[in-house]
DNA sequence: AGCACGCCGACT
DNA sequence: GTCGGCGTGCTC
């Protein structure tokens, strides 16, 4: 006899544990670890799906243990790793280990569950409603949800008096690709005889049969050979009939298409200090040496072609590698470039696949089919087995961290599974994340570096505008003398530039200049932002939009006015003020239809325009030579966040955008427009001094508590009532506090910088500790209590090393 | 989540 | 007196 431990797909604090099941015998022999099943659950015995983590033999002896149901499918869908990597995950990140199982695994693997209605006698319902559902079969799907309220009524009397019985369905919407293939059926000379037989005006038959005599035996695609022979389908029905050939339904893979070709393109040449982080990398991968690189490198320096040539190593020597980057650089250029190196084993995991592609892509790899495997954030739960070197580009960016439940962070993940498989790590940028960078001090890290542009071009040179002087000596509010005058230059030497604005929108609000009415949100305490495109203002946070007012609801004035402008505004004056100038706008309203970055990043490589205007998406991804000038036009939108790492991000972007200026035989020149000439962010970021930087903000993060130098932690409370909010908040705080380690520290509760969005009022604390054990048990006791919160509409999360402080 | 048990208000 | 409201607790 056998039982199983299950991780049942509810996710609640109380079921966040694996429940055991009888093993029936049926299935004795072909159970594992990792599969998926079906498990009845509760008292009414509903049919749930459920992950097995463990399988032991037990003595037969009567038992009330329920049996599992069935298996979804015949083999494991997670190997021990991924499931030891669940646990950790689930704990470390305040999430349920279903649910974390369930982030693992294609979207499509996610099980989806219909309610049915039997009717156990016909003929006893009373009740003719109930009844007439019945009229021609004896089982229907019920959806309670969208069944009228006195109906459902009726069907809770009829199951109460046992003339209805409900059932469970699992779906599994994990579906394999089918098509009809054929082989050949008969031998080469029996082909021929077939041939001789054939009236001479019977081309295509004769035709078939000439391609079946030397075909390999195996089957292939009836589409394929259609295309390939220009016969059609039915001559391959008729072969069938005959006997000719073996008809039979293949499984095909849904592989991604890419746009253009995939030009087979050879490794680069490495200068010195490429070569070193080559060789560095290389050594511990073929040692099987778990280590941690931190790939400092300029923009421009040349790391990806150091990654790709320390995944072709890896691979020489039978090991797997994983690589990978931001969504938004996840472009057709990056994927053509990665596979021109390593064909068809890599797997691309983006967010453009469709659920079938993607569940395609996944086993693939979990078949071992793939070696290579590149994607966006949740690329890291790629099923690859024997991995030896995990790449993660620009390792700085935010968006690694999944900011909502079940959170993990990817560079945790990629250390947690090179530790597992005794591989390596490279953590790549040119502005590091101050914790990876601090590591790296400690020598928890090998810090590597590449100071020198890969090809001898030099760094771009920087002026930062002071925009206060400007203005008071009459400026344009958007442009500097200085820029201006060398936006024109640039148009008259047809070479191009790029202009920074981080705020979409034509207006960031509009205020009443008698009464000052600012035009806000319903459902957030924002203002709402003026699009001119559409006609509306709009809330960036919950999409909310209404007209654009022409005079003020309060007061009925008609001195309404825009302030702050937007990339929208920016665009038009530019087009006024530089009217032979093609201009092309990049921002989320621009480039919401799919494959649009891409087209718009294509089109100005190709020189289609002479000035790119973005927001902050044109600082990734762009590495064409003619871009000879980088502006920006409001360096402060960032700094002004309330967040710690305001300075660091804003010297990351700027430092990024900056690096966009100047490739190749051109030199690069960047303007910075900022209010805050004098901020070392901005100071440094101009020098593009990274270590520079880093020394500064470390010794303030210091002075503050902050990371690296302490954990954080972010409690966040949400109701619809404000008053709830913040009674929740102090009661936590004040029951936290208590249980916290002398050197913690609570900061809050506090009202979030917006202290309503979407309905909801947020209250948050911050958390700084070092090693405190007590609170990561008193924050397991928390997560109890807010399941219990739940019922009152009360929304509490726990947020690990948080990013996001709104 | 979803289902059952259990203890109070408005109906035959 | 019963039907049914949803608060509370449990699910191998």
């Amino acid at each position: 006899m056998k039982q199983a431990a299950v991780i049942v797909d509810v996710p609640t604090m109380q079921t966040n544990q694996p429940y055991t099941y009888l093993v029936p015998e049926s299935l004795e022999q072909l159970i594992e670890i990792g599969m998926r099943v079906t498990v009845p659950f509760g008292r009414g015995n509903r049919l749930v799906q459920g992950f097995v983590t463990e399988v032991q033999s037990i003595e037969p002896s009567e038992t009330n243990l329920k049996s599992i149901e069935e298996l979804i499918e015949p083999t494991a869908v997670l190997n021990t790793e991924l499931l030891a990597l669940g646990a950790w995950l689930a704990n470390r990140n305040f999430a349920f280990k279903i649910s974390v199982l369930q982030m693992m695994l294609p979207n499509v693997m996610r099980a989806k569950y219909t309610k049915t209605l039997q009717a156990l006698n016909i003929d006893a319902i009373e009740d003719p409603q109930v009844k007439q559902l019945f009229i021609d079969r004896n089982t229907i799907t019920f959806d309670s949800e969208n069944v009228p309220v006195e109906l459902l009524a009726n069907v809770q009397r009829a199951l109460r008096l046992n003339q209805l019985q409900i059932g469970y369905i699992v779906g599994n919407r994990a579906k394999e690709k089918l098509v009809l293939a054929i082989k050949p059926a008969l031998s080469a000379s029996e082909y021929d005889q077939i041939r001789q037989g054939l009236r001479s005006t019977a081309h295509k038959q004769a035709h078939l049969l000439t391609y079946l005599m030397t075909m390999s035996n195996e089957y292939l695609p009836q589409a394929e050979l259609i295309k390939l022979l220009g016969i059609d389908a039915g001559l391959i029905t008729r072969a069938a009939k005959n006997g000719w050939v073996e008809q039979a339904k293949i499984e095909v893979y849904r592989l991604p298409k890419l746009t253009g070709t995939i030009e087979t393109t050879q490794a680069l040449k490495l200068n010195s200090e490429q070569l070193q982080a080559y060789q560095a990398i290389t050594e511990t991968v073929i040692a099987k040496q778990n280590e941690t690189f931190l790939l400092e490198g300029i923009t421009g320096s040349g790391k990806t072609e150091v990654y790709l040539q320390a995944i072709a190593e890896t691979l020489a020597i039978g090991r797997t590698a994983l690589m990978l980057v931001p969504e938004i650089t996840l472009t057709p250029q990056m994927v053509r470039r990665v596979q021109g190196r390593f064909g068809a084993q890599v797997a691309v995991m983006h967010s453009g696949l469709s659920d079938g592609e993607r569940y395609d892509e996944w086993r693939r790899i979990k078949r071992g089919e793939v070696k290579v495997v590149v994607g966006a954030r949740s690329a890291i739960f790629a099923p690859l087995e024997n991995i030896g070197l995990i790449i993660i580009d620009e390792e700085h960016e935010g968006s690694y961290k999944q900011d909502e439940n079940p959170r993990y962070h990817a560079r945790d993940v990629a250390i947690w599974r090179a530790e597992y498989h005794h591989a390596t790590v490279v953590l790549g940028s040119a502005t590091p994340s101050l914790e990876s960078r601090a590591r790296a001090q400690k020598g928890r890290y090998k810090l590597l570096k590449l100071t020198k542009r890969a090809q001898n071009s030099s760094l771009p040179t920087a002026t930062i505008v002071d925009m206060r002087e400007a203005l008071q000596n009459g400026s344009n509010e958007l442009f500097s003398p200085l820029l201006a005058e060398k936006l024109v230059d640039r148009l008259k030497k047809s070479e191009q530039s790029v202009l920074l604005l981080n705020r979409r929108g034509y207006a960031n609000f509009l205020m009443c200049r008698d009464c000052g009415y600012v035009p806000k949100c319903k459902n957030c305490d924002l203002a709402l932002t003026m699009h001119t495109d559409t006609g509306r203002m709009e809330c960036h946070y919950c999409g909310y939009s209404e007209p654009i007012p022409n005079k003020c609801v309060q007061c009925g004035s008609e001195r309404i006015r825009p302030y702050g402008a937007g990339t929208q505004k920016v665009e038009q004056v530019l087009h006024k003020e530089f009217p032979q100038a093609r201009i092309m706008r990049m921002d989320v309203d621009t480039t919401r239809r799919k494959g649009s970055v891409d087209q718009m990043l294509t089109d100005f490589g190709e020189k289609k325009a002479d000035i790119l205007l973005g927001t902050q998406m044109i600082a990734k991804g762009l590495d064409f030579p003619d871009i000879t000038l980088v502006g920006v036009l409001n360096a402060d939108t960032s700094l002004s966040v309330p967040d710690f790492r305001a300075s660091e991000r804003t010297f990351q972007l700027l430092t990024q955008v900056a690096g966009r200026a100047g490739r190749a035989d051109k030199q690069g020149e960047v303007v910075i427009q900022t209010f805050n000439p004098e901020h070392y962010a901005i100071q440094l970021a101009s020098q593009q001094n990274f270590e520079a930087f880093y020394e500064t903000e470390m010794r303030l993060r210091h002075t503050w508590q902050y990371s690296p130098y302490f954990y954080t932690l972010q409690i966040k409370i949400a109701h619809e009532d404000q008053a709830v909010a913040a009674k929740i908040a102090y009661q936590t705080a004040n029951w936290l506090k208590q249980k916290l380690a002398i050197d913690s520290t609570l900061l809050g509760p506090a009202a979030g910088a917006v202290s309503r969005l979407k309905n909801k009022y947020y209250y948050r604390m911050l958390i700084k500790f070092k090693n405190d054990d007590g609170l990561e048990m008193a924050l397991k006791e928390l997560m109890l209590a807010a399941q219990r919160l739940q019922k009152q509409k009360v929304i509490l999360t726990i947020d690990r090393d948080p990013n996001n402080f709104i």
